[in-house]
DNA sequence: CACTGTGAATACCTTCACAGCA
DNA sequence: TGCTGTGAAGGTATTCACAGTG
């Protein structure tokens, strides 16, 4: 029943991955009044099938009604629960350069429980400037961070040739979910789980994709 | 042979995904002077298995020498072809709040091929303003820049209730490839790739597991 | 009766294992 | 011999189709 790609409580990644978007779509939905919502609208909503959107719920627990649909506001409360979004979760930025403080400018991570409380540096000269209302702190203060806040979550917006030693330094002092923007694959201990966000990559895909269209394009005008 | 899941190329889609992650490792491998490397070196490299590798590889055709590896430059040169690398591709960043700001203002669009050629927000107030020196237009000015200047790539920054209004203009206007911040799942017609980017989703992502293995270790110390 | 929850079927992706070739 | 390229096997994810139920 369970699998290897079964998370620790039997949800699948995959479906991890998805439970977000359908908390993004019933928060709208009960914004927007709606109390009640059926599989086959909140999954339009969602932009999945209705028998995945199924699938993904079921995994959590039988929150539906039958013949009615799915309580809106009792979804958002489990789906919450299940994400472990009923807690605060601080997060700290590493590395100062024109991403980091791209991203300590960029209110995006102020949603629901999540706050940026440290940004940090591994250059003196940087250490101490104040960028976005913070004190640029060292790396040494790292484990302290962990112990008296409760930082949990990582990110490096370092270059790749530093990403690894953050990394390092992040999982010693103990966060274990580190989001990773440097283009560099991580190496970490099992039990600390790294995602990676990568402008270069997601752009080279949109290119392969132009590019083949480009090319059937020309072939259809030559072809006909 | 050939699947839903293929391109019109015939390579699958999660092959396309991971190729950008070859030629970076490729890359790194090329400027420290390695003329040629085994597909599990360069397996290693990229954070994944040598088999899937060489099955991914093989989708291009067949490049390696038997007993001997991959030649560097080569690969290089033939993923950079199927990814369509050899030419140009502009891009148009259109919203420019907080995060169209830092969009523009961070360097990571100035990859091999890529370049931001234009700034829309469809607020007047901010069209003319300077940004990361260049003049923010009016979304008016679209569909000249795809027939002027190329434009193949979109990029939109803005909240999410103006982003599929600003889809929607960006597809008229003939783009048809387009990379979406906001966080909203975008309605577009076949044909039309789109490739989401959002923190909060990544966040909520590492919130799950940071949630379940503290569940996991009090749950240690309870039946220890 | 309408819609959920779910076994079964299908499609897809990854890994295995080895044939084939420099 | 050593490593690639690839059919076959195994495993995962998605869709189908319908039984179950408020």
């Amino acid at each position: 029943m369970s699998s290897l790609h079964d998370t620790p409580r039997g949800i699948p990644e995959v479906t991890v991955a998805r439970l977000p978007g359908y908390l993004r779509a019933l928060t709208t939905l009960a914004d927007a009044g709606q109390e009640s919502v059926s599989s086959e609208s909140l999954a339009a909503t969602s932009g999945v099938s209705p028998s995945m959107l199924r699938k993904d719920l079921s995994h959590l627990g039988s929150y539906g009604v039958r013949g009615v649909g799915y309580e809106t506001s009792r979804l958002i409360a489990e789906i919450s629960a299940a994400l472990g979004l009923t807690r605060d979760w601080p997060v700290a930025i590493v590395g100062m350069g024109n991403l980091g403080r791209a991203l300590a400018a960029y209110q995006g991570f102020a949603v629901r429980g999540f706050q940026v409380i440290a940004l940090l540096d591994g250059d003196a000269e940087v250490v101490g400037t104040r960028i976005a209302g913070l004190d640029v702190q060292p790396m040494a203060d790292l484990p302290a961070l962990v112990t008296r806040s409760g930082l949990a979550i990582g990110v490096i917006a370092t270059p790749p040739s530093a990403a690894q030693q953050c990394c390092d330094a992040l999982v010693a002092a103990g966060v274990r979910s580190i989001l990773n923007f440097a283009p560099t694959v991580l190496a970490v201990p099992p039990g600390v789980i790294v995602r990676k966000v990568d402008l270069a990559t997601e752009l080279q895909i949109l290119a392969f994709h132009s590019h083949a269209q480009a090319h059937a394009a020309h072939a259809e005008v030559k072809g006909a």
